[in-house]
DNA sequence: CCGAGATAGTTCAGGTTTTGACCATTTTTG
DNA sequence: CAAAAATGGTCAAAACCTGAACTATCTCGG
């Protein structure tokens, strides 16, 4: 049991400090897989609320309806339940924030034709100048994230998370839906 | 601009899809950046979302809560705001799940003897049993995860994650605070 | 062509997290 | 040594997400 002053900690001291008590502690054996998967999350949690903090807060949109209006952008005129797919969110969630994005003028939403029950989401014009306005400065930083990186070190980087999302219909994950 | 049927797409087509039309419609240049990006947020999206529903929300804790206690668990007595940083939440976030914690009797919270403003957080008995017995089904569930990776492969991602983290010093990153 | 079951979406209540304002204590400095 | 600044923490309000319950529509076997 070693003593240690957290105040003098950071990231990767914590997570040397975690490998080193969950092995020699407590004999758990996957240390390599709760480092890489601390460290997803953490570069993910990074990037996210620089984004988000940094682009899409001063002009008063939310990271959710960032990522709902990018997919209705590029995916064309699709359905709620497309939407939620392609963005990772619930349904719940895309209905709640589809009131909000029409109320702000930046979507239509519209009755499907052929099928009474469905709705076809499509942005309007203020929401498609919106997006290529905001997606010039986001795309900026993106850049300035992934700039540290050679150009092979993205595509390894794709290549292995894609492995890593690929996997995972093989152990029964749990999936929103 | 081309037309698609959003039902058929799923995330990698949808990436490709962006791909083609920020750069030949829009004239975007950071194609790969986005592509990394998303990538990202969607791996670490997956993998929170599964160990949360599979192993933590049927235990009664949030993934936030998960977090919190273990880096108390790990990191040993220490300040709320050490907590933060090391989870990355705010502190006021920390300080909100620290009543539910303390009420459901698996963290101490008393008074620093040296700081009169400063608190240490501690778990209990009870929050160490559960730490314990809740880490390691965690842990093999990380393992579930990882495993599609041989260890050479773990290794170059988090080193490539480390790069892109340690990289945001250098461009006025916003964070948390 | 009817009814059961499947499918598309929405709504609502509950829980979490964040921001920003606020209070208390400690440290610095003139 | 007192006032100002910095630091640690909490609180209240707002935003967001989730699961569950609900409505409406569609499909298909009998």
């Amino acid at each position: 049991m070693e003593d240690v002053d957290a105040a003098g900690l950071d990231f990767w001291s914590f997570v040397a400090l975690a490998n080193r008590r969950l092995a020699q502690e407590y004999g758990f054996r996957h240390q390599l897989a709760t480092e890489v998967l601390l460290t997803l999350n953490r570069a993910s949690d990074l990037v996210t609320y620089d984004l988000e903090a940094a682009v899409h807060r001063p002009r008063g949109r939310s990271w959710s309806a960032f990522r709902l209006l990018f997919v209705v952008w590029l995916a064309g005129p699709l359905e709620p339940t497309s939407a939620a797919r392609l963005t990772g969110m619930s349904r719940a969630a895309v209905s709640n924030l589809v009131k909000t994005l029409v109320a702000d003028g930046m979507l239509h939403r519209v009755p499907d034709e052929r099928d009474g029950r469905s709705v076809q989401l499509s942005l309007t014009e203020a929401g498609h100048k919106e997006m290529v306005s905001v997606f010039r400065e986001h795309n900026e930083r993106e850049f300035g994230w992934t700039n540290a990186l050679t150009e092979t070190e993205q595509r390894i980087l794709v290549m292995l998370l894609g492995k890593l999302i690929t996997s995972r219909a093989e152990f029964g994950t749990r999936s929103r839906k």
